[in-house]
DNA sequence: ACAGGAACCTGATAGC
DNA sequence: TGCTATCAGGTTCCTG
């Protein structure tokens, strides 16, 4: 699934293209991607337009003219495609379909059907938990080497498992957390709790780097992610470790490690990262 | 509170 | 070629 960089990616490019389109018609080919109510409630924002689209976590927020609002989370392979009236650029396994007046219109694909949609009426009727407790942006001020530290010496699982966990901080997903290790020289087993302050500060700034690389890059395409005008990102060429689990490591050339760890695979450099 | 595993789904690919 | 097994950018729920 996408994570941060392909979330907001995909909302700066939707925001130039969709805002204040009065939106004619809403077809939704498959109601259970619609999670929280009825699918049919979604009719509520017929003829409104869509006033802002953000990225909150990996939740994408649009904001309605008439105060409703609609959290999209892609999960594993969602995508939000854009398609203008002239250039249709057909998406796969659409689910649902939002058709502007200008007979442009934006796509939910989803492959594996695992990605949500929610509606609700008014903002303050959000109550999704997933997205209520999400924890620090990682490319906003308050995300520094002190509130890393604070929140890790509080926690004892492993540090691989406590960077996926998006109330804590969020946005990271399986690709940007072992990119991050790696690039901080931190094994994916150790205990958050282990990490000292010149290692969560070594962490914070790479997280902050790698997120900020990747989003410059149009994201990282491994199979599914496509940007919001349905093409690839660039970032997979620069990974060091994710998905080279059979290679060598690209600094010391020593056999790379992949193991499950939180559930996910893990690949890491067991020299290089202590 | 937390770790581990299953569940939710479909499709691509590796291996036999 | 064709079948089967495995795996996948995530989250949530259940069990121990």
């Amino acid at each position: 699934m996408p994570e941060l960089p392909e979330v907001e990616v995909i909302c700066r490019y939707l925001k130039t293209k969709i805002c204040n389109k009065k939106i004619n018609k809403i077809d939704i080919f498959l109601s259970r991607m619609i999670k929280n109510t009825k699918a049919e409630d979604l009719h509520y924002i017929e003829g409104q337009a869509f006033s802002d689209i953000r990225r909150r976590g990996k939740y994408i927020v649009l904001e309605c003219t008439n105060g409703a609002v609609l959290l999209v989370h892609l999960r594993m392979t969602g995508r939000l495609v854009y398609n203008d009236a002239e250039k249709i650029t057909c998406d796969t396994h659409e689910r649902v379909r939002f058709t502007f007046d200008d007979g442009s219109y934006l796509a939910y694909g989803d492959t594996r059907t695992l990605g949500a949609i929610y509606f609700f009426k008014q903002a303050a009727e959000i109550d999704i938990k997933g997205y209520l407790e999400l924890g620090v942006e990682p490319l906003t001020p308050n995300f520094t080497p002190q509130i890393c530290y604070e929140l890790m010496s509080k926690n004892k699982s492993n540090i691989k498992s406590f960077l996926l966990n998006q109330k804590y901080i969020t946005g990271l997903g399986n690709i940007y957390v072992d990119e991050a290790l790696f690039a901080s020289k931190i094994l994916p087993t150790r205990t958050a709790n282990s990490l000292n302050f010149k290692e969560c500060e070594e962490l914070t700034s790479n997280i902050k780097r790698l997120l900020t690389e990747s989003i410059g890059r149009g994201g990282t395409t491994f199979r599914d992610y496509r940007n919001g005008e349905g093409t690839k990102g660039r970032n997979q060429d620069y990974l060091m470790v994710y998905g080279r689990g059979k290679e060598n490591c690209l600094i010391c050339h020593n056999k790379l490690q992949s193991k499950t760890i939180a559930g996910r695979t893990t690949v890491f450099c067991d020299k290089c990262q202590k």
